[in-house]
DNA sequence: CCTACCGATCGGTAGG
DNA sequence: CCTACCGATCGGTAGG
């Protein structure tokens, strides 16, 4: 409850700018009392964080364990972030921008995770390209592309516009994987 | 000097994160005497996104005076993403990430203003369409893919890991003009 | 350009 | 769960 509230105004108005009198007042409590429910402000901020970070590498590990092509493997963990992003938008989007304000050790166990999956992923991307199944594509390039591509999602199922998670999906997936451009 | 330091800080550290005494700091002053060459903090936020607003609404001037095709003025809108991104990395890095720190009635304008370019992106996005140059796609899953495909340089430049601009973008525009996936 | 200082607000604690 | 309060820090001003 604390915790639900606490990701919505992270992600509405940033870590630095909820104060726990903000936070307090969405749960209707005085301030002082959230302590009887958490240990600090930085606590919240690292469960949502860390949550997140094993959620994105679970199912690194289940896509990975597929018998797939790498475009399958690649089409599953774009369907992976979408499917994140719907089921807990709010804390998606805190994890997503507000990570930086962890403080250490924390915020090196966090980047060390990021780049885990960072690196599971290239793994999929380089192999697939060796194959010949992808184009030689640079695979940095490509991976945080994808990654980006799906970024915006946690903004726009907040305000949600209208499309379903469905279409937007399949939308995205088809423009990462065939193109914009018509065949000439 | 001042204007720099500070978009240095608060791509860093954030707007909320980054006091006038951190500024100071930078630019070897007290913070009191910061006041002698600005108004605010928030008048330096709000240079910043305006700035780079406006940089963006010329270039998007410049794009719809070609006369070319959809995919052409695309393909040029993306090298002005990444031109205004390679220029000012830092500024631009502030621009997208802290403008929600903007009180009003600077909010609204900024917002705006944004709205404009997005509207602008999207009727060349929907004339290819229109004309058959493009795959039939949703123009704000096109829209907003797009963006964030170039988002994420505005990270990578700073750190700037050794591939060139030129190369990001000759492979940023393949991947999504053409895909990632081999013809089958 | 500085010293000195303002009221407001911050995360958090003591004590009940 | 609250009242009362802590020291630290915030953006900014007065006055020279």
């Amino acid at each position: 409850m604390i915790c639900e509230a606490a990701a919505r105004l992270f992600r509405d108005k940033g870590y630095k700018s909820t104060s726990m009198r903000d936070l307090a007042r969405e749960v209707r409590l005085k301030a002082s009392s959230l302590y009887n429910h958490i240990q600090s402000k930085e606590e919240i901020l690292q469960e949502i964080c860390f949550d997140n970070a094993r959620r994105f590498l679970e199912g690194m590990t289940e896509v990975e364990k597929l018998e797939a092509s790498a475009a399958d493997k690649i089409r599953a963990l774009i369907r992976l972030h979408i499917c994140i992003a719907t089921n807990d938008v709010t804390s998606v989007t805190a994890f997503n921008d507000e990570w930086r304000h962890l403080s250490e050790p924390h915020l090196s166990e966090f980047k060390a995770l990021r780049r885990e999956y960072e690196q599971r992923f290239r793994l999929i991307i380089e192999e697939g390209v060796r194959l010949g199944e992808l184009k030689p594509l640079h695979s940095t390039v490509a991976l945080y592309t994808i990654f980006s591509s799906v970024r915006w999602l946690y903004d726009w199922f907040r305000t949600g516009k209208g499309i379903s998670a469905n279409d937007v999906e399949r939308n995205i997936i088809r423009l990462l994987m065939e193109g914009m451009e018509t065949d000439k």
